[in-house]
Formats: structure tokens, sequence, C-alpha cells
DNA sequence: TAAAGTGGGTTCCAATTTGGAACTTGTCAA
DNA sequence: TTGACAAGTTCCAAATTGGAACCCACTTTA
């Protein structure tokens, strides 16, 4: 299978992957949620080659994720904001930002932290079920073939 | 910035990038979820060129990601198998896929759904505060310099 | 009014990575 | 002794990324 075919797999993970699973496209959508908006910032911040990071802005506008909104007066220019699906990431984000706080800070602790706006208190995510509230481990669960499985291509079990 | 820069930038989500981040990997990674545990099992399933496997399967155990446990009696081989640290990253899975079923499946629905073995019921995992229960929302969220952040080469504020 | 600055890109070429296919190694089974 | 397996390697061509320079539509400064 060839990377651009992921999106035809009929599998979720393949399906996003095939919008954020590309080089430094994660590292763009970190510099969203922590408010950057702009080429130039993303280009200071990331030190990324400008061809690349113009393309994956466009890929990331073409797919929903960001949008486009002009700003600015005289010379109207436009800067990239995240849209609700882009917001919908935030779980993503998140998990990963634990995942590394956990097991690759040095032991000084994790490098950000975040707080909670509303009541203040440092936060952690935890991914729980929303049924029973209860925390999950991949050990908790099995999977089966869903409504959105079948006629999607070459469909190996999954 | 080089890809192979990211380990070592004082911010969890480049260090988590440098070791899943890659192409393949985590197509790889959830494989192992759904219990995939051979090289040529992964081969089959993705359709990846042999050697780029390899060095994606080398990578994720010199991470401690997976694990090489062998089997078999005669000739005595070796499949790949996830540590604690690879359990880990179930919630980074889980909040992908579920990305995936919101905003890739087509109308019949999700290609694969996921039960809660000891009660039964289909699973949905939900991204709470583990403080208060709320679900999570990135505009709920503020992000400040954390005890880890400092020395870590050039920093830049994220 | 010419020169320099800004933000957001493109273009070009070299260096890395990936894709595809064939070859290797150790062990067993016919 | 030949074949089959599983798990890799090796080789070369194709695609992607990195680095640097160039472009364009405005605006400010001199």
């Amino acid at each position: 299978m060839r990377w651009r075919d992921l999106k035809d797999e009929p599998c979720s993970v393949a399906r996003t992957l095939s919008v954020i699973g590309d080089r430094w496209t994660l590292m763009i959508l970190r510099d969203c949620f922590v408010g950057l908006r702009r080429f130039e910032q993303f280009e200071e911040s990331l030190g990324i080659t400008r061809h690349v990071l113009a393309d994956r802005l466009k890929k990331l506008v073409e797919e929903g994720v960001l949008k486009k909104v002009p700003y600015g007066e005289a010379p109207v220019r436009e800067e990239y904001r995240l849209t609700e699906r882009g917001f919908d990431l935030y779980p993503v984000m998140l998990s990963i930002v634990q995942w590394g706080d956990k097991h690759m800070a040095d032991e000084r602790g994790a490098p950000i932290i975040r707080r909670h706006k509303k009541h203040g208190h440092i936060l952690q995510g935890k991914m729980v079920c929303s049924e029973t509230g209860e925390e999950l481990d991949a050990r908790d669960v099995t999977v089966e073939i869903g409504p959105g499985f079948a006629g999607a291509k070459e469909n190996q079990a999954r």
C-alpha cells in the first residue's frame, strides 16, 4: 500500500492518518492549539522549509481542519485557524502530550503544564468509557466489523 | 529543525512524535493493538516495503514500545508485542480512531466498532479532566512553562 | 518617488526516504 | 537435495524533504 492510498482503507486509523499522519502536520497543529496562526509564526516555531509548510497548511485547509481567516486592514492577509473539525483533534493532541510527559520527560518533569481555565487547577486528561466512566485500557476492548466496513476496496479484516 | 532533532525539543508533542510520528509507525501500532505480532502479518496487512517495516520495528523496540518475544520451537523465531509503554499509547490510538469515525466515515458509519469485554456494551472513549470528570475541550485549557522546560536546547516558549 | 520592508508564497536543486523487487540466512520437511 | 518458511538485507529508481533564493502585492521610510 502506498501512503496516499491510506484514505481509502476501511479503517479510521488509516483515514485519520491520511489527514494528520504526515511529517510536520501534527507539529503544525500543536502550534495551532497554543495559538499560533500565521505562516511566519509556524515557520519560526518549527524551522521547517517554507514549501513543506505551505503544502501542509493547504492540505489541512482542504481537509477542513484549518480555515483561512482574513486579518489586518491595509494589506488584507490571511491567517490559519482551527475549525471545529480541528478542535476535535484535541483528544489526539492531549493524549500525545501526556504520553510524552510520562515516557519522554527527564527527571525534572513535564516541559509544559496545562491549567483548567475555569477552575484553575492543573489539568490531566484521562480516557474513559463514556458509558461507565472507567479508565480505558486496550486489554479491556475487543473489536468487530462495523456497518461502514464492507465494500471499501480490498477488505482485509481489521 | 530537522525531523530527527524532534526528540530534543522541550515539548512532549515533539518528543512523542519522534517515536511514533514516522510514516507507517502508527499503522504498525494499530495492527499491534488488534493482535498482529509477526513480521509477515504486518507486511501482509500493510503492504509496506519490507525494509521500511524492519526499520520501524527496530526503532519501536529501541524505544521500548514493542518487545521481541521468542515463539515457535524448532526454528525459534521472534514476534513483536506491545510493552506497557506501548499499551500506554492506547489513548492516542483510540482518539485517532474516534476522530476518523466521526469525520472520515461515510453515511453507513464506522468501519470497526469496539466492545467493552467486561460489560459487553459498545464502547466509546471520551477524554475527561481527571479532577472534575468534565469532557475536555482545547478552549478550556491554558498552558504554562513546566519544570522540565529550561535548558533543553534553544528554548522557544511553547 | 525610489528604496526597503512585510507576509505569504513559489522555484530550483541536492540530500533523504520510500517503493519494488530480488537476494540471504537458518531451519525443517519431503 | 530440493523446497518452503520466516525474517531480514541489498540494490536501484521514484518520491519527499531541506536549504536557499526568488517573486509579488502592498506599505512604510527617506
